[in-house]
DNA sequence: AGCACGCCGACT
DNA sequence: GTCGGCGTGCTC
């Protein structure tokens, strides 16, 4: 493998090729007496700085022509990640042109970033000695907390953790430590492969569709990617649970990624009962530590269920089987700043890499993966009734043209609340801005509060007394003149979860409105709290934004309205339909999942819109296919290939003027269409200057060609200099 | 990205 | 007289 080796007469000095966690995209040479394994972790001087990186190969020190500086450690004796992983990061970094070392750096948990050694926690724990043993435990009667202590000690050693978990007195320890009765031993937990499969609770009865997505997946041939496409209540989990339940049954592994933490618990809760295997989390809500452990847990197989969110996808397994990739259709999969990937792409690739099945779970799929079914890339299984008596829901749309609103609700809107609550059902309102009102007006002269540092209005946030820019965090007091005419009669323009759920409250104070958004749940566990109490119907009335929309059921909930569609109808932002019609079909999945029939009210200006009526009438399937031939008229994903390059800086000339200079550096292809540079959407953010560059290619390996060929050329342009740029492969977002 | 080096304004 | 503002340039 490596040049060194094959000649021992030079063994003196070698040179190691190591990339480091810098946004330059090369190796760097360093001098070091040993070679250490390709794939393991090195400490190295750069700059000033110590970094930690990988040893990439090792070459002979006449073919590097650099001034070395020697490696100042070598932290692992072996690859620390496996060779499956090993090989998709490389590949990602070539395929997101994002610098290897940063890529690398991103496989690894934050404490294997920093160089802590690849292996559990040393814990203290305690033993009784002899002469604890051997203690009339009566002569310590007036001690109590150290009778009780020593008593569970000598029926065995206890973690100093648990130790403080169990409520014994830290200061009866110290004495019983002094006294010698017990002693403290360093305790390595190991990663064993020690699990056999086995059955927790048995699997629910499969209806037929169910039946047949888990034998399609069971039996085929060689590994393949699958689109499981089921209406939300239709059993998705089911499906998973059984084929995963196939997979451990051989003794293997198997990776579920996840939207976002919010549904996790439910999630975990359900495979334990299922499983008697080990599962382990991974998610932001972990330490440090606790991230390390669960990983070594899966890297050395002693996880057999591995539940994680987007980064989880680099995680190393000894035994991999089958990976899941739930509500495949989620944003939050592709990560959105950096190392730009996307998680579902990137499970796919593995899933080919490392010979294992690849399940996308979605009631309402991405184009793309639509698009890769109908090229006979993925299999299709689809999931079309909805379990128990739940019947589809029943749409309503509410043409708001010159109607009067309350707090954005329409009179029809009321009533139907009205028949809904007074026959002991709930009712949900989807309203996507949270806040008091989006703005803050001056009803005297039209003075709008605007922040300083954007181009975008303060949020009113009545409860906190605040304006809050929710673009770049600035707060201030509310203001009670207007700045530019000093009149004192400031008004909230438009509608927040805030002002609707006073709305509701005063219209109906019979019945207690809980609000679910990022305000309300700021504190840890309270997401947790509000969800659980929703599910329970104590609170008859729902507010919500976004957040409610994802996976969480509902099952008293019978009237879903969504407040104000019209902004995504007519967006400059390509994607705005899809995830229009994505939004709307989840939240109608929260109505009606119990037997209650369940309506959805859409409040519009433009009842007549073609793709609403689209959705509406024909569904989500039929609506998916409309679009995808659009995009098939326009050339865009995932008919074409995009690529975005952004820059931003305090300036607005200078960051148009290094998309400029990129635009120019760019080859002339009768293929590449070069867009730009143009301002973005909201053009001044946090107070910088933000620009766009877009590139359109037909084909993928085209567009991969020119940006491979070109980036060494316009990294060096002078212009980038002064701007903070990056670059975006296949964007899901142009915010 | 960091971090150092370097050259011009308001403070102990 | 110094602390520190961020422009420029480098990292094997």
């Amino acid at each position: 493998m490596n040049a060194a080796s094959a000649n021992p007469e030079s063994a003196t000095s070698n040179v190691i090729q190591v990339a480091v966690p810098v946004p330059l995209g090369r190796l760097f040479d360093y001098d070091c007496s040993t070679v250490p394994a390709v794939g393991a972790r090195v400490q190295v001087p750069f700059g000033s700085r110590q970094l930690v990186g990988f040893c990439m190969g090792s070459i002979t020190p006449e073919a590097s022509e650099y001034k070395r500086k020697a490696v100042s450690k070598i932290i692992d004796q072996q690859a620390v990640l496996s060779e499956p992983v090993w090989q998709l990061l490389q590949w990602a970094a070539e395929y997101y042109h994002h610098p290897l070392g940063e890529v690398l750096a991103h496989g690894l948990p934050v404490l294997l970033r920093q160089g802590e050694a690849a292996s559990y926690q040393t814990t203290q724990a305690y033993r009784a000695t002899a002469a604890g043993q051997a203690l009339e435990l009566n002569d310590l009667r007036n001690a109590r907390q150290q009778q009780r202590l020593l008593a569970a000690l000598r029926a065995g050693p206890l973690l100093r953790r648990d130790i403080v978990a169990q409520e014994f007195s830290l200061s009866a320890l110290k004495a019983l430590q002094d006294k010698a009765l017990i002693e403290v031993f360093q305790h390595q937990p190991s990663a064993e492969r020690d699990w056999t499969f086995a059955i927790g609770s048995e699997p629910l009865q499969l209806n037929p569709e169910q039946a047949l997505a888990v034998a399609a997946i069971g039996a085929a041939q060689r590994p393949q990617p699958y689109l499981l496409e089921g209406v939300t209540g239709s059993g998705k989990t089911e499906v998973y649970l059984q084929a995963m339940a196939e997979v451990l049954r051989k003794g293997k592994q198997v990776l579920v990624i996840v939207p976002e933490i919010g549904l996790t618990p439910q999630t975990l809760r359900r495979f334990q009962k299922r499983f008697a295997v080990p599962i382990v989390m991974l998610h932001s809500a972990l330490s440090d530590r606790e991230r390390l452990d669960a990983w070594l847990d899966a890297r050395d197989g002693a996880a057999a269920i591995v539940i994680g969110t987007r980064s989880a996808i680099f995680t190393p397994f000894s035994q991999l089987g089958m990976i899941i990739i739930d509500e495949e259709h989620d944003s939050s999969l592709k990560q959105q700043e950096g190392f730009r990937y996307h998680a579902r792409d990137l499970a796919i690739v593995r899933g080919q890499k490392e010979q294992v099945p690849v399940i996308l779970g979605s009631a309402t799929p991405s184009l793309e993966s639509i698009n890769n079914v109908a090229q006979k890339r993925y299999a299709h299984l689809q999931l079309t009734q909805r379990a128990g008596a739940a019947r589809p829901t029943r749409h309503m749309v509410v043409d708001i043209k010159q109607m009067p609103l309350k707090a954005g609700l329409s009179v029809p809107l009321i009533e139907r609340m009205r028949e809904e609550l007074a026959r002991g059902q709930q009712v949900l309102v989807f309203i996507n801005r949270r806040g008091f009102a989006p703005a803050l007006l001056c009803h005297e002269c039209g003075w709008l509060a605007q922040c300083r540092r954007c181009d975008a209005y303060y949020t009113v946030h009545q409860r906190q007394q605040q304006l809050q820019c929710h673009h770049c965090g600035d707060q201030q007091r509310l203001p009670v003149q207007c700045h530019d005419c000093g009149s004192t009669q400031l008004v909230g323009r438009g509608v927040g979860t805030e002002q609707l759920e006073q709305t509701l409250t005063e219209l109906f104070p019979d019945y207690p409105v809980l609000r679910i958004d990022r305000d309300s749940t700021r504190r840890k566990g309270s997401l947790q709290k509000h969800l659980a109490d929703a599910t329970e119907n104590k609170f008859p009335i729902l507010v919500g934004t976004q957040m409610i929309a994802k996976g969480h059921h509902f099952p008293h909930v019978t009237l879903v309205a969504m407040l104000d569609i019209d902004g995504a109808l007519y967006s400059s932002d390509f994607r705005a339909a899809e995830r229009l019609g994505q939004l709307i079909t989840q939240v109608a999945g929260r109505a009606g999942r119990a037997s209650a029939l369940g309506t959805v009210v859409l409040q519009t200006h433009h009842p007549e819109h073609d793709l609403l009526q689209d959705l509406i009438h024909n569904g989500y399937a039929a609506f998916a296919r409309s679009l995808l031939q659009e995009r098939q008229l326009t050339q865009l994903p995932p008919f074409g290939q995009l690529a975005l390059f952004r820059a931003e800086a305090h300036e607005a000339q200078h960051a148009q003027a290094a998309l400029q200079a990129i635009a120019d550096q760019l080859p002339h292809h009768p293929e590449l269409m070069v867009l730009g540079p143009m301002p973005a959407v909201m053009e001044r953010r946090a107070g910088r200057y933000r620009y766009q560059l877009l590139l359109q290619c037909q084909q993928r390996g085209l567009r991969q060609q020119l940006l491979q060929h070109s980036l060494p050329k316009l990294q060096q342009l002078p212009e980038l200099r002064r701007v903070r740029w990056s670059l975006d492969v296949d964007p899901q977002d142009f915010s």
